[in-house]
DNA sequence: AGCTCTGATGAATCGGGTT
DNA sequence: TAACCCGATTCATCAGAGC
């Protein structure tokens, strides 16, 4: 018996992951329900409102209602699954540390947790905890025996001819790629981008494997799976989420050649916060900068980056240009420290030598 | 009663936790060690994973015995914690899922989950996974109600005045900062970098606070903890490691001026009502403000320091947030008076100059 | 055409003290 | 306890208008 293949159910991925033949499946990747929960609402410091996930699909109970359902869709995957197949989900905070411990006592094996680590993510607007900037995936196989598939070639090549890392760089979906209804909102409020199923299907997929997502939504991994020329198949409950997806992956046309698809982002030069070099032992709090000649401005590291020059606090920028009254200053090229000869060294000749360690 | 501080112990951290004052600590951070054998030996988890696991009841027997552990010395430092205290556990994927499951299904309140991406980790030798090249942090309060302590401008100081994001970029521990045996090798497998510590309690303490650290190891915490000026206590079986982290606090002197490692925060300064500037003379009764481009939104102000703007009257936020139709407003910043010299200026640039007079 | 400026928006567990 | 009120709080990107 075959499995039904390159079409979205719109059907409950419990039952339709069971329906399917046992180890049938090549891949699994589910992008499930997170279980966020939103209080009130939630205001930018402009008084707008943030359009919060709220939709009903991610309301529960409490966290043995939303365990209990990950039980039933994870036992069900490892059902339709290969024994050498592979499973991927990705999650939050609110929700991944379940789906990990679930996975475990299941008996999956983990392979990596990879970090999706988002390049433009929403801000913290009030203040209160670090910018939530990066989303969790858990890659597993069925068993410790298994032999997964597993394209390191691809990943290295992807990866300027360095092992691919278990944290991936890329933005959020917008722009074009992010699709839209009738009256121009988001057609989908947790659409994925396709780089990071492009990674996740190239990774650990060969050519013509089935690929199955349980909770479809706009279809992401049907259209990246059909451009890479593997068979797919999705379960998505609501009607117009379904109807969207499959407008999507109809206009999908397959590559010749998946290995010339390029649409990852290029990493970048990393940004060296002049914070940094008090956390590195670079500097400590208390030392003392120089500017001018003759030493004629001075001012003093505090531990949160920070510096102190009589009356003015504030970044090495900000002191900089308010001791000499400027309108700005850079002060990487303005500030030095003395080094232990006695002489000056500008803090931007730190700051090369930490950017040079991190690469 | 007063928790002993500043030491380390040589005693099972759960029994040791148990011991303290209830609600006595301020910060747990807490490295725990991973246990895939049983028969009580822990291994740390960057450790080589166990080889002899290849039946799968072995792996259940192991996980629950992991998460009793984990329960139990959870529950000892949920003890110890004041109620508006927080705790950071670390991990890698093996037990990361574990600790966060546990300390949801135990009450505690995620606030970020951090990722600690390394520069430098160590590649995958047989290709046949991605290059493990992060650790997991979590964050977490005692309960949704805690008011728990977060720097935010320290934060933000250290990442060059933007929001400090949920992902840290830092190298492994190598080089100097690592601690060697007499015989040059390294005197601990996993000794964690003293720039992860310097953030994490930076963060999320106040100076003089109590920093507890159940698995001591070569005693990174206590180190950092001790030069910010925070107290600290840790908890470490193994007479060796203890050994080594003592030697290595002693030599650590504190920042030696205060100020340097005070927090900086918004919230906490002192509160200056708008009706002071009216009581000195800064404005007088009748004044104009000015708020919006083109002047759109004007108001007067009244002796008792509301004002008043067409059908709008109170206080300067009440009729910010009225005259936008906004759900609030920060009159300080909205509201502006015009100088001698025909320029606006806002609220809070009268507020700051008060503010200094009454220091 | 090309530039600048403005507005919109994204998986969000996003107060605290006083009365 | 609950109501009330002060007042702190955003980054990267894209679309579209305006010049």
């Amino acid at each position: 018996m075959q499995p039904p293949e390159n079409r979205i159910l719109e059907q409950n991925c419990i039952d339709g992951l069971n329906a399917l033949p046992a180890g049938s499946v090549d891949l699994v990747f589910a992008d499930p329900p997170y279980n966020l929960q939103l209080g009130g609402e939630l205001h930018r410091p402009n008084n707008s409102r943030v359009d919060g996930v709220d939709d009903a699909w991610d309301q529960f109970d409490d966290l043995a209602a939303y365990d209990a359902f990950c039980r039933k869709w994870l036992t069900a995957a490892r059902h339709a699954l290969k024994d050498d197949g592979s499973i991927w989900v990705i999650g939050s905070y609110h929700n991944i540390f379940r789906l990990g411990a679930l996975l475990q006592d299941m008996g999956f094996w983990i392979l990596n947790d990879v970090v999706w680590h988002k390049t433009n993510p929403m801000p913290n607007f009030r203040g209160r905890r670090f910018t939530n900037a990066h989303e969790t995936l858990i890659w597993a196989a069925k068993s410790p025996k298994s032999k997964y598939t597993f394209n390191y070639q691809s990943m290295k090549a992807l990866n300027d001819d360095l092992q691919m890392r278990s944290d991936w760089t890329m933005p959020i979906c917008s722009g074009q790629e992010r699709l839209k209804d009738a009256s121009g909102r988001k057609a989908h409020p947790t659409q994925k981008p396709e780089a990071l199923l492009h990674r996740v299907i190239l990774a650990s997929t060969k050519p013509n494997e089935l690929v199955v997502d349980p909770f479809m939504g706009s279809g992401t991994t049907g259209a990246v799976a059909k451009r890479l020329r593997r068979r797919w198949l999705g379960f998505e409950m609501d009607a117009d989420y379904a109807a969207v997806a499959r407008q999507r992956i109809d206009g999908i046309v397959p590559v010749d050649d998946p290995t010339l698809v390029a649409i990852e982002s290029k990493r970048e030069a990393p940004r060296v916060p002049f914070g940094w070099l008090v956390e590195r032992g670079e500097l400590k709090a208390g030392d003392l900068l120089y500017a001018g000649g003759q030493r004629q401005f001075s001012a003093k590291v505090r531990a949160d980056g920070t510096i102190v020059s009589a009356d003015h606090k504030g970044s090495i920028h900000q002191v900089g240009a308010a001791v000499q009254g400027a309108p700005s200053c850079n002060g990487w090229t303005f500030w030095h420290v003395v080094q232990n000869d006695g002489s000056l060294v500008a803090l931007d000749v730190l700051r090369q030598k930490l950017r040079a360690e991190m690469t």
